[in-house]
This record gives C-alpha cells, structure tokens and sequence, in this order.
DNA sequence: AATCTATACATAAGACTTTTATGTATAGGA
DNA sequence: TCCTATACATAAAAGTCTTATGTATAGATT
C-alpha cells in the first residue's frame, strides 16, 4: 500500500482507463479490480469513487444502467462518445506524463527505449 | 504543458529527487530546473513551491543557507541527514508507484523489460 | 439463531495540496 | 524608460482525497 499522498490525482486516469477497456463497470467492481491489478498496492476508497463517478456523470462522460441483483442494485458505469474522446486524450496525456517523470527519476536511461 | 490534474502529488517528489541530485538548490533554480528538464511541460508555481519548501523545513527534511548574490539573497535548499534518508524511501517508493501505473496503462508489455 | 464478512450503494466533514492572485525588490536588456 | 528575468513570499480559493458514518442484502461461520 502506498503512502496516499503519492496516489493524488491518478484516481481520474485509472477509472476511466478500466471503463476504456472493460466497456461498463460498477463502483464495487472497479475497487476490486484496481485492487487486482496493482496487488493491494491502490487501494480506491468509496469516499474518493463515487463522488467522482457522479461528477462524470454529470459532465457527459459517463452514463449509468441499474441493474438488479436478486434484491441489490448496482449501478453500471460505461463511456459515452465523447467521454470515449476525452478519455483517450486523458489516456495520452497521462501516459506521456509518466513517460516524463521517468526521464526525471531514472536519468541514465537512454532516450527512446522503453516507450517504444 | 500538463493539465493540472494530473501533475497533483508529483511536486514533493520532484522536489526532493532534484535535491538528492544537486546537493542544494534554491528555488527559483528549482523552478528553471524542471522547466529544463520536462521540455516545459511542467512548470512549478511559486505559490506551490516556497510552502512546501518551508514546510520541509519544518520538518527537518532540509536545511537552508542564506546567500547574497549582489544586493539580492538566494535562500538555498539542501537535505538534512535524515532528509536523504527519507527522500531515498519516498522515491524508491515513488519509483516503485510509477511501474505499477506502468502496468495498468500498457498492460501489454512483458514484465521485466523497461524496469530492468 | 447470531455474528461476521463481503457486496453495494451513498454522503459529509475535514485534511491536504495546489492554483490563482498579489506583493516586494533587484538586475539586465531593449 | 520600460519590460523581462531573477528571487523571495503570502493568502484566499479551488479542488481532491481521507476518514467517518450510514443503509441494506447475501453468504459463511459459529
């Protein structure tokens, strides 16, 4: 588990990432995926998610479908078209800012390997 | 020149990465130094930097050496003992951070190469 | 039958980080 | 003389996330 000071401001990339390749998602579900994928290094607190998947939702980039499990709902999250856009520009950006903080943190790295 | 977002967390690392580098640095090299190093993609706003730099000292993390460069005084930043200690820790898990992400966002990649 | 854990949603107060705006002052170049 | 760069600093506001709390169903264990 990482110190929380150091997850700040990836919470946005990471969710719209999964929604990228997963289609739709609930809430729950993307907590336990992110826990999977990063072997309980990420830990997404609810009080952190779904306020933020409401703010999607109210900005157009995602839209939801309940969906009733026995007596439980759960709430589906999945891209619209142009959260699809603006999803793959976040992608981008973010990916190239990863690419730049590399080059900070490891700088004896040669230029061009490793991003190839 | 990122978006904000996604920059968030990232300052105390840099910060202290440049630090561990330089020996010491005051800030407003700070500030030119990142321009330098990212292309411009990030730059460090004084109103960001200069708290954080005080609160490091507060803390112990760094300690400061008046200089007086003409009429002008330089305020230069260098890590305390215990401040190496902590900054080796925080990059290494910062380091650690970045290859996770790595692995969410190209999930593609063998594991082992890039890290290596 | 009762209790614990997992699933599944949600909100609200507070902490923390960063932006934006503003202020002061010296130095150098146009 | 004026603009830009150098060099520090603070303070209000915005924004993000943590911590705490609440509700409720479902399944497993005691």
């Amino acid at each position: 588990m990482y110190s929380k000071e150091i997850i700040k401001g990836t919470l946005k990339p990471i969710i719209l990432k999964l929604l990228q390749e997963n289609n739709r998602m609930y809430g729950y579900e993307i907590t336990q995926a992110v826990k999977d994928l990063t072997a309980d290094k990420i830990k997404i607190t609810e009080g952190a998610l779904y306020p933020l998947l409401h703010k999607l939702e109210a900005e157009g980039v995602v839209f939801t479908e309940k969906e009733s499990i026995g007596k439980r709902v759960r709430k589906y999250y999945a891209l619209t078209p142009s959260g699809k856009e603006k999803t793959q520009e976040l992608i981008e950006e973010f990916v190239d800012f990863m690419a730049t903080m590399k080059h900070i943190f490891e700088p004896n790295l040669q230029p061009g390997y490793g991003t190839a």
